[in-house]
DNA sequence: GTTAAAATTGAGTATTCACTCAATACCTTC
DNA sequence: GAAGGTATTGAGTGAATACTCAATTTTAAC
């Protein structure tokens, strides 16, 4: 009896994705979502409740592609070391995509989104946290295999280390969202990828 | 002849800093501003021109701010790289002390500003430049005092740690955004802390 | 073909936005 | 005290904001 819908829902919130990645959550107004999705002001409503609540969903979109992009690469490595450097070189490639921003969507939400948008920051802080679980399983795998050169340096626990990688991501790619050369975006990335093998026992020696 | 001026100039700048660095340029309504500088519309017009106007002449009084802060801990350490280490220290205290923001003004700046908003987005870069430029003039002051464990390796130029240290803090203060203990914020910027201090030749080794 | 239910529309809501300007308040100089 | 000039006021501007809802369209089941 339905109605068949008119537009595919998954659609539609990638394409939000990428305008709130791209204008933040202020800046997006709702005649930019209704010209983005190609649905009037009643259909969106109906679908997502409301422009936080469109926000919301993107942001889990979000974060859902940024891990399973994450988890292919660590997939494609017998190291969680060699992977997570991998991971940190992609970064690098940043301003040579077209990306809606090189900015990472959570941490450009963690500082634009204030009081009045509570809901979206917890959401935010929770998608981070997930974010940072995996960093940290990540180089807690390496700790079982043996990989990492002085597991007892206190720096060196899979809970600092995760923490400073999420800094570090974040800091990059706070940083390629600057003009300029695309070459010093890699040069910053190597320079970071390098300090995470540099963990390694058996470090090959970059330099 | 002339009445005399009601406000302070620079009172009303610091107030109007404080609050674009704690709500954001979009995020700051001119009743926000009204409120917090005392002043009606028209004084504020007459006084600063647009709303862009005085979010700029604010985002100047920030990095003079900061640059002036990072000056006295640099004045005060002999050695250039110790400097930079007491400096991400006490970026690990951000979390106890009451600031409008613990990110970075100008990082947040840098992420949320569209193309609508080009020439405060041209000023956060020339201000970021600036703050790398001082990054860098430090690396090349230890360079130049026999400090660096090895200056000819690419990663220990003073342009790549500049950079570097930009990002780190961008990240740093990114990551003290979020919410959890400050303890975590203090071992970040102790993790960062030391990483410097590996740089330097005697390195007194931490642990 | 009729009917029922859901999807969609788009004009319209109240509110807030950045901003203007004629009027006023105030101080300094003479 | 008078005059001149600037700082300040605050009601008011049109445009943009997020959002609503009665009306309409579309489809599937019978």
């Amino acid at each position: 009896m339905p109605r068949a819908t008119l537009h595919n829902r998954q659609d539609s919130l990638d394409r939000a994705l990428n305008l709130f990645w791209q204008k933040g959550f202020h800046a997006t107004s709702l005649k930019d979502i209704e010209r983005t999705l190609d649905m009037r002001p009643g259909s969106i409503y109906a679908a997502f409740g409301s422009k936080d609540g469109l926000f919301q969903e993107a942001l889990d979109c979000y974060a859902t592609r940024s891990l399973r992009e994450m988890e292919i690469i660590m997939a494609s490595h017998d190291s969680p070391l060699d992977a997570l450097a991998a991971y940190i070189r992609q970064l690098g490639c940043l301003r040579d995509k077209e990306v809606p921003s090189r900015a990472c969507m959570l941490a450009k939400s963690l500082l634009e989104l204030g009081e009045r948008e509570q809901a979206a920051r917890d959401k935010v802080e929770t998608l981070l946290a997930g974010m940072e679980a995996r960093f940290r399983q990540a180089f807690a795998d390496a700790r079982d295999a043996g990989e990492l050169v002085d597991p007892e340096r206190p720096a060196h626990q899979p809970e600092r280390l995760g923490r400073r990688l999420q800094a570090e991501v974040m800091g990059l790619r706070a940083y390629a969202q600057r003009e300029g050369d695309s070459e010093i975006v890699h040069q910053l990335a190597e320079d970071i990828a390098q300090d995470i093998e540099a963990l390694k026992v058996h470090n090959t020696g970059a330099h």
